[in-house]
DNA sequence: CCGGTTCTTGCATGCGCATGCAAGCCTATC
DNA sequence: GATAGGCTTGCATGCGCATGCAAGAACCGG
């Protein structure tokens, strides 16, 4: 009476199956799927007949294990809700894959640490890292380095080391803005700002206030919004109940933009542009929907992710490579959430584009 | 003269590299970091300290090669534009992050046969697959049955396999919307379909012509919108366009009933809910915002969400256990975006429900 | 027909870790 | 003080695959 053993066991075939089944060496079967390998042309149909019987497919991650190349990048991601990362996680997953790698998802929480999840994740030999919408602390880095694990922060740069960046225009953007809301005329300009210590919104901020200030003009209101959808709305709503209530809001994204869409319309019953202008940062998601035609400086997503792509395969290719800090050139998309100045609006493919006069000829 | 070695091959310390400074065996360096060895307190101590000093973390990959376990859950997750999915993708990260897995991404064209993606994912050794877009092949699902992996489908069901699944409560909520208009007093109705092959526009709109033709009213108007803003857009101005124009629609998702409300307000000048009553299902993302207040029903996320790291769990502990269908309740919220029925609303916590009268008593 | 090439192939080994087994040690018990 | 039992530990092995090496096969020109 045999024993009864489940079937769960159910073994995956190994190359020693097919190498049996197809009368060759367990190497001649690894050369068959090795792209470039030599090996004769029948013996590697032989291997594939087999293989294909056996329902065989090779085991990756014993093949990472002696290649050690996983062809797998780790990508942290936070504020999902951001449109913009949605985004670049699906433009970035795909662009990777199409070069073979693969993407281990970790999405750190906001406020705790990335540090232990990060930790994990270097525990799978990645072949880089790819930070989305954390920083890194410089402990990580020096990690990193160690390991010679090449790093690339998107959307963000460090200061603490010199890791590799992939970023938008954020300070000329953030000039660009005030040069654009004070040539429409307006008095009383405010910032929300993302997260304290990113250096997107710093950025944004730096020129912003830096171009103002250059230009004699009083700095602007300022509040916080954490990149968060709630918290934008409330200080929106302390801006917005102040005696000397703000004619132009420039808030540090997108996302946080449409925050204050909602509450100025809806709490304030103010009307945009006529009553309040806005601008936000990123140029994605709902901003570009009618309802909220948010002029909106561009992040543009496929350049960035390109840049981005190239990048990381370049760094797994040579880690040896000097640290580069990319930077992809946007536009001021001007739509109808802010009061239009006379002049320097260009219109560019189907959209309507912001520059200052004197670069008109350009 | 000794040779000059390229210094980015720096390797990984290993077990070994920690066992020779502790003066242990490679053994005690596994069982050191395997919960629940048996190991001494002060061996513990010492090889605890050997790893520190020398950088040293466990290979997950040669780890997965011995214990069969990778820890690692492929997800598929497309329509990323769609703010269900990110945040799903966020919940299901977190939640499982939190048990000990991590997620490997991979972003099927919608387009595109998702097979020749999975079929790389496979040769990770997955420990549990989560399809949160994308339709399992049924090929597909053998080959997973014949490997013992574990396969769950969120937000989808399968009629080619039996596999497992977490949905909402499809049937029944395009079955409640029907009676909610009708109750509204709608005369027209009409349905937008996601992509028709998916279990979960299908089973809405079952739902929703089914209650209609049980109850002896005409069909509704129908048009395609394939999940997809722009799609969604077209079907609405064609319905919009009509003579017999719809004075409801039902969206299968908030997603597109966000395209329909953009255009019935800005293209077609339409006042909702005064002109046109919208209802969505999903309860999610920039349908809650006031310019949109959807009606809609709600797939809960964080239960859906829960049940499916519950299940994909268990799965794994017991891959013979019997597939399962979880269906997750939701609820219709009733905000501004449909003409509300004299009676049967309910409040619940801070929103506002909506429940057949003969149901009140419950 | 032979020496020399170019291709293929198998052998042996190792990637880094987990684990069954048996030996060694320590403590408790009588 | 002897024995049984429980804890620890190291040894040896194997997970599934890639790859350097050398042997063998096929082929070429002279």
């Amino acid at each position: 009476m045999s024993e009864v053993r489940p079937a769960r066991a159910h073994r995956h075939a190994t190359a020693s199956d097919v190498a049996r089944l197809a009368g060759v060496s367990q190497s001649a079967v690894s050369r068959a799927f090795t792209p470039g390998a030599s090996i004769a042309r029948e013996t590697r149909a032989r291997v594939e007949d087999a293989a294909r019987a056996l329902g065989y497919r090779p085991n990756a991650i014993a093949r990472s294990l002696t290649t050690r190349r996983s062809r797998i990048i780790g990508v942290a991601a936070a504020y999902l809700q951001n449109h913009f990362y949605p985004d670049v996680l699906e433009a970035l997953s795909k662009g990777l894959q199409a070069r073979g790698y693969h993407l281990l998802l970790f999405t750190p929480d906001a406020a705790r640490d990335a540090d232990p999840l990060l930790q994990e994740v270097l525990a799978w030999q990645v072949d880089a890292l790819i930070l989305a919408s954390t920083t890194l602390s410089s402990a990580l880095a020096g990690q990193c380095r160690a390991a010679g694990i090449p790093v690339l922060l998107f959307n963000r740069t460090s200061r603490h080391a010199d890791v590799s960046s992939v970023t938008g225009e954020n300070l000329r953007g953030g000039r660009l803005i005030a040069e654009f809301l004070v040539a429409g005329g307006h008095q009383r300009l405010a910032f929300i700002a993302g997260i304290e210590n990113s250096s997107t919104s710093r950025d944004r901020e730096a020129g912003f206030t830096g171009w103002l200030a250059e230009h004699g003009h009083a700095p602007p209101l300022r509040d916080v919004g954490l990149y968060d959808f709630e918290s934008a709305s409330a200080a929106a709503r302390r801006l917005l109940s102040r005696p000397d209530r703000p004619d132009a809001i420039f808030a540090a994204n997108d996302h946080m933009a449409t925050a204050v869409a909602e509450v100025a319309r809806h709490e304030f019953g103010l009307r945009i542009p006529r009553d309040l202008s806005l601008v936000g940062f990123d140029d994605t998601g709902p901003a570009r929907w009618p309802s909220f035609s948010l002029t909106s400086f561009a992040q543009p997503l496929r350049p960035m992710v390109d840049a981005a792509v190239a990048m990381v395969c370049e760094m797994i290719e040579n880690p040896a490579a000097p640290t580069r800090h990319q930077v992809i050139p946007g536009e001021l998309m001007v739509r109808g959430s802010a009061r239009m100045p006379p002049e320097g609006c260009v219109s560019r493919a189907d959209a309507l584009v912001w520059r200052p006069v004197r670069d008109q000829a350009a």
